[in-house]
Order: C-alpha cells, then sequence, then structure tokens
DNA sequence: ATAATCCCGACCCTTTTACTTGGTTTTCAC
DNA sequence: GTGAAAACCAAGTAAAAGGGTCGGGATTAT
C-alpha cells in the first residue's frame, strides 16, 4: 500500500461524489473546482477508479459520476490501491526475496508495519466518513459554494478567467 | 512520517551497526557489501544519521561507524525522520490549511493515519529488533558471509572484479 | 608515507507526479 | 439535427524525487 497524494486526491474525490449521493451525478468539472485538482488529472484517475469498478460516469449534458457500489462497502484502501498501481516499491515488494533470494533484515519490520496501514484503511469505509462531523462540517462549506458557482455568477468568472489566460499564451 | 525506501536503507542499516555493538567499528563499505546498497548513497545516508545525534564516525583505519545512543532509546521513527526530509508532501503537510487556507475533506484522515503511523515506529526500538528471533536468523547468515570476505578470498575477488569494471568505462 | 576510512559537494539518470493539449464520442435539450 | 455538455482517450511534458556516480579532500592507524 503506497501512500502518495495521488492516494489522496482519489479519496477526496471519492468522498466528494459520496457526499453528493442520491443527487445528480457530478461532473469531473464541479470536482475540480472544489478540491482544487486538475480536470485532466481527475480525468486519469477516474478511469483507473472505473476500471477498478467502484464509479460508473454517465456521458452527455446532465451527465457525471456516481458511486458503482454502496458507499458502506467502498473502503480507503481501495480507492487507493485503484489508482496507485503498486508498483515493487523497489524491494520487499509484498513477497520475500529482498535480498539474494533471501529475507532482508528488516523484512517483517516493513511487512508488519505495511498490514497495519492496510488494516487502519481497510476498515474505514467512505460511508463511514461521510457520517464524520468534520467532514460534514467540511462538505458544507464547499456546497456554499457550489451553490454560488450553479447561480452564475462566480461560474462566468471562472470561465472569463480562463479566456483571459488563454489569450495570454 | 513519508515511507520510501530511503527509509527503509537507513534502518537496515543501522540495524546492522546495532548487530555489531561491541566489536570493532563497521565500515560503510562493510555494509554496503552485505546489505547492497551503493557506498556513496549509504555515505549521505549516514551525513543525515550523524547529524541527527544517532552515529558516530571514526576515521582512519580501522575506523567506521558506531551508534551515538543505546540501542533500546533508539527508536525506528527516529532513523527515518533522520533521512527523510520529510517536505511538505504537497497539501496537508502536516498543518491545517491544505485547501485556501481551510483543512481539506479527509484532512483528519490523513494525519490519523499519519499518527498510527508514527505510534507504530516509535515503539520500537533498535534494541527490541536486535532481539527479534528472525533477525538474530538472518544476522547469521550475514555474519558468515562478513567472515568469509575478512578471511581474504573473497574480498580479493571483489577488489579484482572492480578494477575489471573500472576498466571498462 | 601509505592506505583505510570518513567526509563533502556536485552532478546525473530514471521514474513518478501532476498537469496540459487536443482531440473523439455519447447524449441531452432545443 | 444542431449544439453543447459532458465522459472518454492518447500523447506529451515540466518538475521533483529517488537512487545513485564521481572526484576529491581530511584524518588517522600502521
Amino acid at each position: 500500500m503506497r501512500l502518495t497524494t495521488k492516494g489522496r486526491y482519489a479519496v477526496t474525490a471519492m468522498l466528494d461524489l459520496a457526499l453528493q449521493e442520491g443527487k445528480r451525478p457530478v461532473t469531473l468539472q464541479d470536482i475540480a473546482v472544489n478540491q482544487e485538482i486538475s480536470l485532466s488529472y481527475l480525468e486519469q484517475l477516474f478511469a483507473k477508479l472505473r476500471k477498478a469498478g467502484l464509479v460508473r460516469g454517465t456521458r452527455g449534458p446532465g451527465g457525471g459520476y456516481r458511486l458503482a457500489k454502496k458507499m458502506d462497502s467502498i473502503s480507503i484502501a481501495e480507492v487507493i490501491s485503484a489508482v496507485d498501481e503498486k508498483a515493487d516499491m523497489t524491494r520487499c515488494g509484498g513477497n520475500s526475496d529482498c535480498l539474494d533470494g533471501e529475507k532482508c533484515l528488516t523484512h517483517e519490520l516493513w511487512m508488519e508495519l505495511s498490514d497495519k496501514i492496510f488494516e487502519f484503511l481497510n476498515g474505514i469505509s467512505l460511508g463511514e466518513l461521510v457520517r464524520r462531523p468534520e467532514v460534514i462540517a467540511v462538505a458544507e462549506r464547499q456546497e456554499a459554494v457550489r451553490e454560488g458557482l450553479r447561480s452564475g455568477r462566480l461560474k462566468t468568472v471562472v470561465v472569463e478567467a480562463d479566456a483571459v489566460i488563454g489569450t495570454l499564451k
């Protein structure tokens, strides 16, 4: 289980999805703005999440992404390993031939730690996070921003800013 | 607490030192061969370990490195944070302004995880590792190789091989 | 004096991250 | 059936980090 910002981005985005469950599908554009992640990077992450069977996308206007499973049966560990192709970690890659086909000195230590991390992340579901007070608080702040965007004014500003940036290049 | 192979290399090397406590100082060359880590890379790691007050080096022939503290009072967490300049982790860098000066959605989750990892690694000392049966077993295998090297024959081969490699470049 | 050893700084190659660009479908709304 | 909103897709890319190499000192036991 590798721990990178990539995995964190994925978990944040998935949590965003979980928070909007029941409403209309969430667009990546929406997530990009709210969580401050680049749109195309999100697309790449979601391609992996889709292949892992964690989300379902629907195209066309009014489309977006939805969770493909119940949020209570999606663990954080699942999300992270969906996007983090856990490339060997260069030595001690899970198995046991880290030094000349033998175990290295600290092999057991890292395996133990790795297990602990997995246990922790596997024991927490998106559903559980959605019900946490501090998550709810942050979500409410963001919802306000989202409303603002939908009501038009801010979105216009963003679009205009994009246009200006375009002319500068 | 970042987890990389760098930290693992450092822990392995420190454990090697701990296993040789009481004998003469351990040379980096020795560790490089036994743990299969490049010598110059080890030098860089040990520069940091020395600055952190974890090891003491003595120069000249017969020199090498020794632990600067009792092995029971050196935790794995200490070793890792000595070599891993924990550069901000790009967002959620320990503090709390990961999104526009506010906490991001998953802030608490990562902090919690980070704490758990630290607790685990801080609760294990080099001394404790040295007394673990599986570590002792691996150490004995390596000690045999070391003896072989000191007895001359293998070392000669290594030195000759190095020379040959040198001419090839 | 010589050789073993630590010490130090600069450079370098590869991989990954995070992102950009520039498309192509699919599907809804008119 | 046209237009636009969205998912999808492939390629390239700049910057950072990981994991080294290289070449030289400075110290000190023998």
